[in-house]
DNA sequence: CGATTCATTGACCGGGATCAAGAACCGTGG
DNA sequence: CCACGGTTCTTGATCCCGGTCAATGAATCG
């Protein structure tokens, strides 16, 4: 129990108990056990199975023309990274661990079975598809038109909203074993103006970071800085339920 | 014949006639005829129907907290606006036109059952979803990585490779009836710089833009100004398939 | 305990924003 | 046909956010 990829697919809808099991029993299969900065897929191949992130934090990025680095997504525990890898005929970007992952793979037919037969599921997936393009849209804002302080209060405010939801945070912090230049390569600022900005958010009281444990101090206080709106995400449930699993976790962020 | 719509859903995959044939009578079913800068539905709202845009041009767009416009997207004939309105209680973003345009509406009940009767279809679908966020994706890095100069070179290219890719572009020029506000809007640049890379463009030889006509006279230029990589828009099939509709109309650009 | 990665600090520079003012281009009505 | 008010486009002057370069600590790891 307490399956990230559960969790994750239930921020949308409660799945039936079979379906849970489904899903269980599939990320259980294989697994594999990655360091941090591997890769899980690269930009251009095409893998026969789906990949999952069961544990740790990882990335699609893409490797740009001046050897530069872009981060465009973080995939938190739950995150499928390439559930649609069966349409397409190669990735058109990569997926890598930023910190030590596991992650799980289910064969691309046990999928498309998966999705033909348990409706549910389909539409599970769906959403979570649904809900990355927000995050995406989301993050063309971010990058167009905040400026680098609110940016970097975006980013940390978003992971904690999203760590929250799967169930891998407690109050008081929360480990994202990111470096300087890995959010400096998803904001597309400098390493140097990241810890510039970073230092700012600590100097105001909003966050805490010593090591790789963040601690956000003042969530507020973080989010007017992120200039912050939750709608995106689609936790509707979540709102709509306050006595539910995502509701309590994420009482009082959005 | 010539419907946009299934020559859009045709890049992926052909499809039987039976598909084509309710595809063409479902968006001839009802339409809606809308001015420039009319909203087809906007941030927060929920329809029964979802969209399509028949003719004319379209964005995804949001107002922000400043009063700022972000485009996140440009819509073209045959683009679906809002295919999983039906998932999601709201819109998380708003759809308007930039140009004069017709919209065709299908009721969501028929677009599910759609769905679930022709599996081609909602594969068609799928990968439509795919394409768009390989599109948002690539915007991450044009808005976070690079120079304004490109970023408009790279707009202007895209622009041109999709409305080829769906019919609408002769040799020598196209429709493009954006202000340069708009292009501001959609690159984050402000529209006094906009037009300072668009006279560049047009020193350079590069591209030809008088009122709402636009001509690219170097396509390979252009290309190159825009560092363009055409891999994320999935247009497998066509380069492929040399001998295609697709393919023949994409020659020499992919 | 060296070696390599990561965080931090400072000096300087430049791309694009901002502000402001004209010019060209509308559609509209007299 | 012209006069008009309103967009849109263009140009110039100035400023500032964030990039660049470079050096020094701090931390992690064979």
């Amino acid at each position: 129990m307490d399956n990230p990829l559960v969790m994750k697919l239930e921020q949308f809808r409660r799945l039936p108990d079979e379906d849970r099991r489904l899903l269980e029993d599939l990320t259980s299969g294989r697994q594999q056990r990655l360091g941090a900065r591997e890769d899980v897929i690269r930009e251009g191949e095409h893998s026969p199975d789906i990949h999952i992130v069961m544990s740790g934090l990882a990335c699609r990025y893409k490797i740009l023309a001046n050897g530069g680095r872009q981060i465009m997504a973080f995939l938190v525990p739950g995150d499928p990274c390439d559930a649609e890898i069966f349409i397409l005929k190669a990735m058109d970007h990569s997926i890598g661990t930023l910190a030590p992952s596991v992650i799980a793979a289910i064969p691309g037919e046990t999928m498309q079975e998966l999705l033909l037969s348990r409706p549910g599921i389909a539409l599970a997936f769906w959403w979570n598809t649904l809900q990355d393009e927000g995050v995406l849209r989301e993050r063309i804002i971010d990058v167009g038109r905040r400026d680098a302080y609110s940016r970097i209060a975006f980013l940390i405010y978003e992971i904690l909203l999203r760590l929250r939801a799967v169930g891998v945070v407690g109050d008081t912090g929360f480990d994202f074993p990111v470096t300087q230049t890995d959010l400096a390569d998803a904001t597309g600022l400098t390493p140097v103006h990241v810890n510039r900005m970073l230092q700012r958010l600590r100097e105001e009281g909003l966050i805490v970071a010593e090591g790789r444990r963040w601690t956000v101090t003042d969530p507020a206080g973080l989010r007017r800085a992120a200039e912050y709106e939750a709608s995106y995400l689609h936790l509707d449930r979540a709102k709509d339920e306050p006595e539910s699993e995502v509701g309590r976790r994420l009482k009082g962020l959005i």
